[in-house]
DNA sequence: ACTATATAGTATTATATCAAATTAAATTGG
DNA sequence: CCAATTTAATTTGATATAATACTATATAGT
């Protein structure tokens, strides 16, 4: 009779907050993307947003580094935006091995549309939960999400 | 002079918050994969772990329905879990356009055998907050949740 | 200077996911 | 009772993602 370890009630808290996580990430990034137009991903358009908000010229690792996903995953998803025109991908003369990247006009006005198509959405969103509840979540999921990030 | 919409601090909360969430799920549902044995993944031991707690016999469409995935995304899941022999799919005598799901003894070992090797990994995770938080955070993503089940 | 190691980007393979189209079976309406 | 509609499962095609392996370049240590 082989025994299964025995599960506290804290655990199965934690268990039932990453699966509350990961419906509210799949229903969530599902209907923000579907507000997206010239058909972006979520993916495509936070790069682009990032881009906005930094500044460009990252190398692909940074931008690997800076979404927390391996640097393949930033490579497909540059090559997208680079297919559409949205993004100039051109040598670093700093390092043979490495490149650049950096926003085309193109880019920039998808990048504003984007914005422009999403923000009611997130507008709408902001009733799920009361003001109070919105400032008493975020510091909750901070700590959360730096404690993983820092254990891995 | 093209002028982007509005946004109140509101909208930025919801936009962070749901950012947290994202990397939130990246990084708890790799590591928690990396802890499965026989090459599960996280959507198929989910799906085992079902049966488990509320029995196997389900139809593919009620599976799809509990997971908030599309049938096709089933589909898939399932007919990797029946290529390693852990549920088998059967007619359903009741409706001939649908099926029956059912675990074997292998898929309940199979389980148990991701059980034993997860929990350790929820038990550390459960430090990351205290037990006050915990209880916190967890009926706001609830809300959360149910209110973006409701508006898609 | 040369070798060993590390890093950048890419390619490949496997999985999850959705959307849209397809097929088969059940249900409904006239 | 038959035609139209709905539902169940699947298939296909696109994208994101991780792991792994590979190539080219850079850096370090001897």
């Amino acid at each position: 009779m082989s025994k299964l370890p025995s599960t506290t009630s804290a655990q199965i808290d934690i268990f039932r907050l990453l699966n509350e996580v990961g419906i509210i990430h799949q229903l969530s990034s599902s209907a923000f993307e579907k507000t997206l137009p010239h058909g972006l991903t979520v993916a495509q358009f936070s790069v682009l947003n990032h881009f906005t908000r930094l500044g460009d010229g990252s190398t692909p690792a940074q931008l690997a580094s800076a979404f927390q996903v391996t640097r393949g995953t930033m490579t497909s998803t540059l090559k997208r935006l680079s297919d559409k025109g949205f993004v100039e991908i051109r040598p670093n003369d700093a390092d043979g091995r490495s490149k650049r990247v950096y926003m085309t006009d193109g880019g920039r006005a998808a990048r504003a549309d984007g914005i422009t198509a999403s923000t009611p959405h997130f507008a709408r969103i902001v009733e799920a939960l009361s003001a109070e509840e919105r400032k008493m979540i975020l510091p909750l999921l901070e700590k959360l999400r730096i404690w993983l990030d820092n254990h891995r």
